[in-house]
DNA sequence: CGAATTTTTGAACCAATTCAAGTTCGGTGG
DNA sequence: CCACCGAACTTGAATTGGTTCAAAAATTCG
């Protein structure tokens, strides 16, 4: 099954991604395996298990780790253009799982096929470096979050994180994004419990800062929100697709 | 000044790094700019400023973002042989800041040659994507301890985990590996306070679990702070060197 | 419509912070 | 060699931000 062809993709016809060659972009179609598809809420990648790489290509997904008594820690989020599974490849085995949060579709490549990229397009291993700091940009901010701000403060920084991501992408209707994960998702992912993020997104939504309705996420006063969370950055412009 | 020549790289001689080819070799010391001393405390890179690329050569260094109010957060610990500043080569202006905790020396390479590196030795360019996603497991494991581990759990595999890299880099002597930090630093490592990390830290040495002594930290019963931690990863056995 | 999931609220409790004050350690100069 | 100084470590007491347990209200979905 191969619905998408790279060179249709898509995620490139968004502005946000930058343009590759037809050579880039044949090597890519050719390192592709297939197109897969798992509905919400499904494993993409399991614990402790090998996985292959992939790009997510439609839908949402979460990067996490769970302690043995349950505890589980979301690492980030993952949205449409966003590389899975290259630490793995690096490590015999996952470090991590990662699971769809909606239904997804995922281009799935060749295992082993990297070095080969790298080799025969240094640019677009270039590109694989560039999404790998990228991410880890964003899981240095959540640490500091996590360990350094208050309750209120983190909520902000992740919805204004997840709001400027989806901006960014071009998916936002009438100032408005598709937010389709619940609470225990966003306890989850900035280290409190349920029912506190429950108690701090109440305060958010009564200070007039947030609004969800339908799936979908308002930040009425996102300059105030910025404020409040000691949260600047400006999202990517233009970031590499694979 | 160039005090230390690549093709004679004192880091080389350790076996958790991987060999390279003459060839590769030779092109890294064409890349380096200079080799350069800094006194422990000194930032290596500032917040929100550029930076160049470099290799730890000797010493110890943390990354580390700051909120406006002065609380910081260690991202992760730097010890010899690590890359320092790829993020900041594909942001134009550094997430975080970098500080050395002891004296340190520094291989700083040509800023912008990272792309050359790619194009002329791609299987170079591989292993700086491999110490990119190794260093975000690390973080992401910071992350799962911030969020989700006690106060007792959090130290525990901070101290594995520094005590392990050590031992892989075979600088332990008697089973005592240098420990340059201070309570400060793990209290801002972990995301708690420093008098709640000294009162832990003391627990944890009431147990015989820990022990610090001029500057070395031995681990009495690694196997019973390994399950109270629950952290079992296995140190990498060989790793790139740039 | 009824069942299941998600969100919301209350109340008791606890882990961690804050503030404050000692104590010990390492180094430096008289 | 020891007296002194600053930095790092240690401890106590009061407070607070966040958790846990429990249950109700609202929403989603078959």
């Amino acid at each position: 099954m191969k619905a998408v062809s790279c060179q249709d993709c898509g995620l490139r016809k968004f502005e946000v991604f930058r343009a590759n060659t037809k050579e880039e972009v044949d090597f890519i179609q050719a390192f592709k395996r297939k197109h897969v598809h798992l509905a919400a809420g499904k494993l993409i990648v399991r614990e402790a298990d090998s996985a292959d790489l992939y790009t997510l290509y439609s839908g949402w997904a979460f990067r996490f780790k769970t302690l043995s008594d349950g505890r589980r820690q979301i690492l980030n989020f993952l949205l449409p253009g966003d590389l899975i599974g290259l630490q793995d490849q690096v490590a015999e085995v996952s470090p991590h799982g990662v699971e769809a949060v909606t239904d997804v579709e995922l281009c799935q490549f060749a295992r082993d096929g990297l070095w080969d990229l790298f080799r025969n397009f240094p640019s677009l291993g270039y590109d694989v470096t560039w999404l790998a700091s990228q991410e880890e940009r964003m899981i240095d901010e959540n640490l500091l979050s996590v360990g350094r701000r208050t309750a209120l403060e983190r909520i902000g920084v992740l919805l204004m994180h997840l709001y400027k991501r989806s901006i960014a992408l071009g998916v936002a209707v009438d100032g408005r994004v598709p937010f389709p994960i619940n609470q225990q998702h966003i306890a989850d992912a900035i280290g409190l419990s349920l029912v506190h993020t429950n108690r701090t997104l109440r305060r958010l939504y009564k200070l007039g800062l947030y609004e969800v309705r339908e799936g979908w996420l308002a930040l009425p006063r996102p300059g105030a929100l910025e404020r409040l969370a000691e949260y600047f950055e400006t999202p990517v412009r233009r970031r590499p697709l694979i």
